[in-house]
DNA sequence: TTACATGCAAAGGATTTGCCTCTGA
DNA sequence: TCAGAGGCAAATCCTTTGCATGTAA
């Protein structure tokens, strides 16, 4: 589950953390522990889950309330992949997009830089400075 | 508002949604009609707000129910702009992806056919049959 | 006639928030 | 010390559902 290709890791998420002048609690270091060993794409109800495994005074508010923090600060991804549900992931981890299995529901990440590449191409053609993007593939196995 | 490239219409919601033997009430004329003049993507309370000003017997409960039905007959297209609503928009106009103005949230729709075969050769090269696809660029104007 | 559609209000699921207590710096 | 963080439970927002009634075919 989960295969990753051209991506580098820089610093820890406590780390970034820590830069942006963040008060460090027990739960905000656990639960960025729990994000940065994450090789999934855990909803709030999954970090929550892990996180109590390793520390059980962690509420699922504060998980809702620390992963906003994070986003905010850019330490940290929402993804939707229509399931109703946010998911959560290492921004730094973030550059690239997700083929979903439609049978399985597993999700493969992958870079490519060719479709960065067009993409850039066709919003400086709609007259726009390219700053983000979502892309999901959605397929099933060849047999 | 809305801008599109290269995608034609053909049949109206109303003559698929018979072609498909569903039972018709005023209620989905009416949502039907309302989706297929919708030049933009309104989530749920729209469509129920512009429904109602043709008809006030439409609740909103039938929005989401017709909505549902339409989306399952692939008539209609199910989008998810991260604001945590649903949007729709119809499926005959959906062989497109969005370019969303991060600083107005204007959408533009766009069509692109390179970017459609990388993204079958992507699948491919991941031992996967390409299916669908969910694009948006996010981008502020260039001045 | 009768199976299916609708309205209404209540239920559900995900996420946020008020309030009071606790704690990092 | 004390502003900010967390726990708990209630509140909110979007969406779905149960049930009694209405209606297309």
């Amino acid at each position: 589950m989960g295969t990753r290709t051209g991506c580098v890791m820089t610093k820890s998420i406590l780390d970034r953390l820590e830069a942006q002048g963040l008060r460090m609690t027990d739960q905000r270091r656990t639960i960025a522990r729990v994000i940065q060993e994450s090789e999934d794409h855990p909803n709030a109800e999954e970090l929550h889950a892990r996180a109590n495994a390793l520390d059980s005074r962690i509420s699922l508010a504060t998980v809702y309330r620390t992963v906003k923090l994070l986003q905010e600060a850019g330490i940290l991804e929402r993804l939707e992949f229509g399931d109703g549900r946010a998911r959560f992931e290492d921004s730094q981890r973030a550059h690239h997009d997700h083929l979903i299995d439609m049978d399985s529901g597993e999700v493969i990440e992958f870079c490519d830089p060719e479709i960065e590449a067009l993409q850039e191409k066709i919003a400086r053609r709609l007259g726009y400075r390219l700053e983000g993007h979502r892309l999901e593939l959605l397929g099933r196995k060849l047999k």
